[in-house]
DNA sequence: AGCACGCCGACT
DNA sequence: GTCGGCGTGCTC
């Protein structure tokens, strides 16, 4: 029976808070619950609680829980064990984890309402102030209005200070409303309101219902459906739809019947998911090699917990996964199966749903928020098997007893949490829920990470091959366009050699399918004034706008901002804007001049905003009507088509010439993986790679589909230079609104860290684009030995944080973040 | 993340 | 002299 409870609120902040537990809560509340806590001045949080203990704390008022939330905790052992990890190896607060960890329809917070005081009259003229008086006028039209409201419609940069000056005056009064955006989806249903032995009540109601022909004929359908009569067995519940539509008539009636007194209806709370027949697909029929691969990988898994499966492109891992799955669910364990943001596809999902049924639960992060907390509530409230298919956020879910983690296509940076905190690499963070689990994990890809296939050929990890493509397709035979000598000798056309015209042309003819690939959105990334070079760039961040044609606008990719084209150059008055640079929406538009009788669709982040674009982009694509499919990365994964013959890489010099240790390997990963969507089931695809460096050694590898030699050059580069699997890395990144001013910071910290560091540490550098959304940013790179404790470092780096605090008083506003393990 | 408090520049 | 802006610190 605790009185105390130490409490996580879903804020940046460090550590516990400490709330005192109602004598009428000391049963309800555990470890794992969640509560709603008062904060602050008037904030209400979801918090969770996660120790209960006796001991008063000193030197503060202890406030009370205002109330618990679930009749039972919402996290399951070795949830918050997870937390403290990610926080501890990230380098940020459990707070932030909790926040990324909980879909936020768990997560209620009080909103705060002002209302005016129907008694307040002005005493003094003169106290209210001009602002004071929009303020108090807007409350009085609308009546009950939210703060960040009136701040939106008044344009007032602090509106506490007028809302807080009211308050004081007493013209206005504040409430705090606690609002709970989740929403349980719901059914409607009947039941007979009679108990199932009242027969008496049963006959008078037949007797009643004798001149209502209709009416009698619900009761007579509801008797069938719910199985009344059939003494033994339970009263199956009857929804709404299914009694009318067995009973032939409209609702209307059933209103009257339950007006009579016979039914009552009532909302029943459902959750989410398909229901589907029982009529599942059985597993699909593996390959001979497949076979071979699929009883290595358990031989893998006697010895070793992980297992690195590299199989080249279209070898059908996912056939193999869906096995392994089936296997795990019969020894009554669950599986997740993680796969990149874009790879999660209707294509992939209706696979498994075929085979798996009711047993699969699909984690999107375009699944709305209620969604989610569906989820999230039925793998609490049942710890039977299943398999769940989702992004990264869902390793947060809480799972009862995984016997199987997937990681597909491993090496894939979107596993990796850019902004905001907690940084974490989802791949990274499953293998250690794996871990907790004593489950086994498969890491699946066709060009694995450096770091993962390292630790593969050491042993650290099982290694099993896929060296053959389902039904034997060949690899892509791929060609190189030089696009200067090309340039040079006429043959280019815009950002279209002629080979590639002709090959795309061929193809066409052919009845097959063509892919065009260029890493970047928009009509292109720049425009500029050929009279005086002026180029529009971003107000609030360092890069150029990029044009948007079908909007006729200029965009910004950091921070969205956006204006007009200009007609004239703002800055010296002619009219000689020009275009320059290609980005997806221009190759659509070029493509389209070349032939202009194909019918071509465009797959960017632009063209696929809503849920169902995506897939019927895909669709169309795979239906034939549409025969050339222009797109950025996300045209790259899991997807299968049949008739794609001729993949084009229009530009790679993008991908293989940038300042970043993990360039190359980005490069061929994007390569070899637009690769793969060439040739399938009937004959050898093309690739052509234009670029303008074609001696790059990237290029080469791509060219020969050699990953092995791909990456034992690459390592020689990392061990050269020093960067993983050589050295772990920690980027620390400072952030100011003043340019100057961070630099100074970001020279001085920097100073400190290398007192301590030596020569682990780099920079600060200003990165590729200096400012984004008014704030410079300074980046300081931390190299370390594989054997140093990375716990000590990270103490020392707190240690160093707070120094730096204390000696120079700038860094108390300068935002301070680490990246642990960029990507 | 809010929100309050206190210091400082700009305008009545 | 007062208002409002912004930096700083605290929240159980």
């Amino acid at each position: 029976m605790s009185q105390y409870a130490e409490v996580l609120l879903p804020l940046a902040i460090q550590g516990t808070y400490t709330y005192q537990v109602p004598a009428a809560m000391t049963h309800g509340v555990a470890v794992g619950s969640r509560v709603l806590v008062p904060f602050g001045r008037r904030k209400m949080y979801t918090a969770i609680v996660v120790m209960l203990h006796d001991h008063k704390p000193q030197g503060y008022q202890v406030k009370e829980i205002a109330s618990l939330l679930d009749a039972r905790p919402i996290l399951r052992h070795p949830q918050l064990k997870l937390w403290e990890w990610i926080a501890d190896y990230y380098l940020c607060s459990m707070g932030e984890v909790y926040r990324a960890a909980v879909p936020s329809g768990l997560k209620v917070e009080s909103e705060t309402f002002v209302s005016v005081n129907p008694d307040y009259e002005e005493e003094s003229p003169g106290q209210l102030r001009d602002r004071d008086k929009v303020v108090l006028d807007m409350a009085k039209t609308r009546g009950r209005v939210q703060i960040d409201e009136i701040a939106r419609a008044t344009g007032f940069g602090n509106v506490v200070n007028q809302v807080s000056h009211l308050l004081d005056l007493g013209a206005i009064r504040v409430s705090e409303r606690v609002v709970d955006n989740y929403r349980p989806r719901t059914e409607k249903c009947v039941r007979l309101a009679i108990a199932r032995n009242d027969e008496a009540s049963l006959h008078r109601f037949f007797d009643e219902l004798k001149r209502a022909k209709k009416q009698e004929q619900l009761l007579l359908a509801y008797l069938d459906l719910s199985r009344w009569l059939q003494r033994g067995q339970e009263v199956k519940e009857v929804t709404q739809a299914a009694l009318l539509e067995r009973a032939g008539v409209t609702q209307p009636v059933l209103a009257a019947a339950a007006q009579r007194g016979v039914f009552e209806l009532y909302k029943r709370e459902i959750n989410r998911f398909a229901e589907l027949g029982n009529k599942l697909q059985s597993l699909p029929v593996l390959s001979q090699d497949q076979q071979r691969a699929y009883h290595e990988i358990h031989q893998c898994f006697k010895q070793q917990a992980i297992t690195l499966l590299h199989g080249v492109t279209s070898s059908g891992k996912t056939s193999i996964y869906m096995h392994l799955i089936a296997d795990a669910l019969r020894q009554g364990r669950q599986v997740l199966y993680l796969v990149p943001e874009i790879a999660l596809t209707t294509q992939l999902t209706h696979r498994l749903r075929a085979v798996f049924g009711d047993k699969l639960l699909i984690y999107h992060s375009k699944f709305s928020d209620n969604e989610r907390v569906d989820i999230w509530k039925r793998l609490l409230d049942k710890a039977e098997p299943c398999v769940v298919i989702g992004v990264r956020s869902s390793v947060f879910l809480p799972y009862a007893n995984l016997g199987l983690v997937i990681v597909d296509e491993e090496h894939d940076t979107s596993y990796k949490q850019q902004d905001p905190a907690p940084r974490y690499n989802g791949r990274n963070v499953a293998m250690i829920l794996a871990m907790m689990h004593g489950a086994k994990i498969l890491l699946g890809s066709a060009t694995p990470s450096i770091e993962v296939y390292h630790r593969a050929l050491e042993g650290s990890y099982g290694l099993v091959r896929l060296t053959t493509r389902y039904g034997d397709i060949k690899m892509p035979l791929v060609q190189i366009i030089d696009t200067k000598k090309a340039r040079k000798k006429h043959e280019m056309n815009g950002m279209f050699s002629l080979e590639l015209i002709k090959e795309c042309r061929r193809a066409l003819e052919a009845g097959e399918q063509v892919i065009l690939f260029q890493n970047r959105r928009g009509y292109a990334p720049m425009v500029r004034c050929k009279e005086c070079g002026w180029v529009p760039t971003c107000r609030n961040c360092d890069v150029s706008l990029t044009y948007h044609k079908l909007t006729r606008s200029l965009t910004c990719h950091y921070c969205g901002y956006t204006i007009g084209l200009p007609d004239l150059c703002p800055a010296c008055g002619l009219p000689g804007i020009e275009i320059v640079g290609y980005g997806t929406e221009r190759i659509e538009d070029d493509i389209d001049q070349v032939f202009p009788d194909e019918k071509i669709s465009r797959m960017d982040l632009d063209t696929t905003r809503n849920k169902n674009s995506y897939d019927r982009i895909i669709d169309d694509f795979s239906s034939h009507r549409t025969n050339i499919l222009v797109g950025t990365q996300m045209v790259t994964k899991g997807l299968d088509f049949d008739g794609v013959s001729i993949v084009g890489i229009l530009n790679a010099d993008t991908m293989i010439s940038f300042p970043d240790f993990r360039s190359g390997e980005r490069a061929f990963d994007m390569m070899e993986q637009v690769a793969g969507r060439s040739g399938r089931a009937h004959k050898q695809g093309k690739v052509i790679i234009q670029t303008s460096n074609p001696s790059h050694p990237v290029v080469d590898y791509v060219t020969r589909h050699d990953y092995e030699g791909f990456y034992r050059h690459e390592l020689g580069e990392r061990e050269k230079f020093g960067f993983p699997p050589y050295t772990r890395i920690i980027n620390i990144y400072l952030k100011h609104r003043d340019d100057a001013m961070v630099g100074e910071v970001a020279v001085r910290y920097s100073g400190l860290l290398r007192q301590v560091f030596g020569q682990r540490v780099l920079g600060p550098e200003a990165p590729m684009v200096a400012r984004v959304q008014n704030f410079y940013i300074r980046q300081i790179m931390l190299k370390m030995e594989l054997e140093a404790s990375m716990v000590k470092v990270k103490k020392i780096l707190r240690g160093i944080y707070e120094r730096m605090v204390s000696i120079d008083s700038r860094m108390k506003s300068t935002i301070l973040y680490y990246d642990v393990d960029p990507m």
